[in-house]
DNA sequence: CTTGAAAAGTGACTTTTTTCAATTCTAAAA
DNA sequence: TTTTAGAATTGAAAAAAGTCACTTTTCAAG
């Protein structure tokens, strides 16, 4: 297997940031008495928007992206989920189904754990309950401001935002010290800015001209994070 | 008081839609324990984005907007609330502050819970933790839907679903039969689709000339939702 | 009734964004 | 190394949306 510094179910960040964090070890083994771990290629489909669920998705290491697609096929790419987070959740917790669809973006290991399990943690964990609330709490929070986002700032705003966003969420897999390349299709960032890929071009070849960011074949390395945050604050 | 048809918080609707659908008769109790009532003017504010919440908030009948406001003092509507909906609990659950601004739209009564109530009603309420994860679930969902909608949809669509949405919501409100007249200012109208009030106006002009609605002073009346509701979902 | 302030509406113009039709580049397979 | 399909890029033109300055309407207070 080609893929490097894993982080493994077994390991599990028990610190503050996880979603398990306050899990006492006996709810931990019952959540993970039917695990199963999968690598997936890039494009690999995790699960489909409008299909029921049948369980929960740990990062092992990877990259995700959340998306749903409109009647034309147009993806709109709704979050980007890295190593260490939990997806699929939500649809468990509803008891409907997916709202969105998740695809593996590069070769990831990924931990399977059956909604069953799930359930039955939730059930006895009160510990769960009030993390997944605050989670969910917080993460609906998050949602609201990129609506703003959207309503309000144009497509230049918009890129410069997110260029800021991958990256910071790039420097969790990438090495200490080193510059951080973004590795993301022109298609895939316009789906997540909401605009055309011609459009997210023009943009990126503006901000190169401008000595903001420099491009190493399709990778994208921020050399000006002021002028980025000074352009998507803007208006 | 000139409000009639009110929802009062002793007659809650304990039924499946309810939020408090499952709590048990000492539950509610608890929760209620310190709750106080009050008639909002129009314009009135319940709580501002960014500070900490010291309760919850139950629309006995009326009408309020959660909205955003930028740095140039634009307003985002992100949801309209109606009678009978619970509101500012997103908060109160994630310990954060407030994620946005609530505002009365039109004289409303509504009842206040302090949080420690709230908070200790969850305490000893399994049910009552299981009906709020599956809220948020749910509204997130709603919310990710939005964020496409606006990602994806012109201002006529989004103004043209608005309107649907907007006097599915009036109907609750207006009487059997009679045709429901949309009550909204152009500005709040032009906020919530998130774009200029005079947008919003040109298209209301052009569906006008359509017959697709017609206005009776400031409110409107959709005539024909079949060719709304494809404007819509058109593209 | 008046009437005045706020809200709604109009028109001309600018800027932003989309669309379409090429062309060039890149990375992985042969 | 060569090949080649998919991705990235560019240019030009059209369409959508935003802005500004102004007029008209509405509604409620006097």
């Amino acid at each position: 297997m080609s893929i490097k510094g894993l982080f493994p179910i077994d390991k599990w960040d028990f610190k503050s940031e996880s979603i398990f964090a306050d899990l006492r070890p006996d709810d931990f083994e019952l959540l993970t008495a039917h695990k199963s771990e999968h690598v997936y290629k890039k494009n690999d489909i995790l699960f489909r928007e409008g299909t029921y669920p049948s369980g929960i998705f740990f990062i092992n290491k990877g990259k995700v992206k959340k998306y749903k697609v409109d009647k034309d096929g147009k993806e709109q790419i709704i979050y980007l989920a890295n190593t260490a987070q939990l997806i699929g959740y939500h649809a468990v917790l509803s008891g409907d189904r997916y709202p969105d669809s998740a695809a593996v973006m590069e070769e990831s290991v990924i931990t399977f754990i059956p909604k069953e399990d799930f359930l039955k943690t939730l059930d006895q964990s009160p510990a769960l309950n009030n993390r997944l609330l605050k989670t969910l709490s917080h993460e609906f929070a998050v949602l609201a401001n990129s609506l703003t986002m959207f309503a309000q700032k144009t497509v230049r705003e918009r890129l410069a935002l997110q260029l800021i966003v991958i990256r910071e969420k790039h420097k969790v897999d990438s090495i200490e010290g080193a510059p951080v390349e973004i590795n993301i299709s022109r298609e895939d960032l316009a789906s997540l800015v909401g605009t055309a890929r011609e459009n997210v071009i023009r943009i990126l070849t503006e901000f190169k001209e401008k000595g903001i960011l420099e491009t190493k074949g399709r990778k994208i390395i921020v050399k000006d994070i002021n002028t980025l945050i000074k352009i998507a604050n803007h208006k």
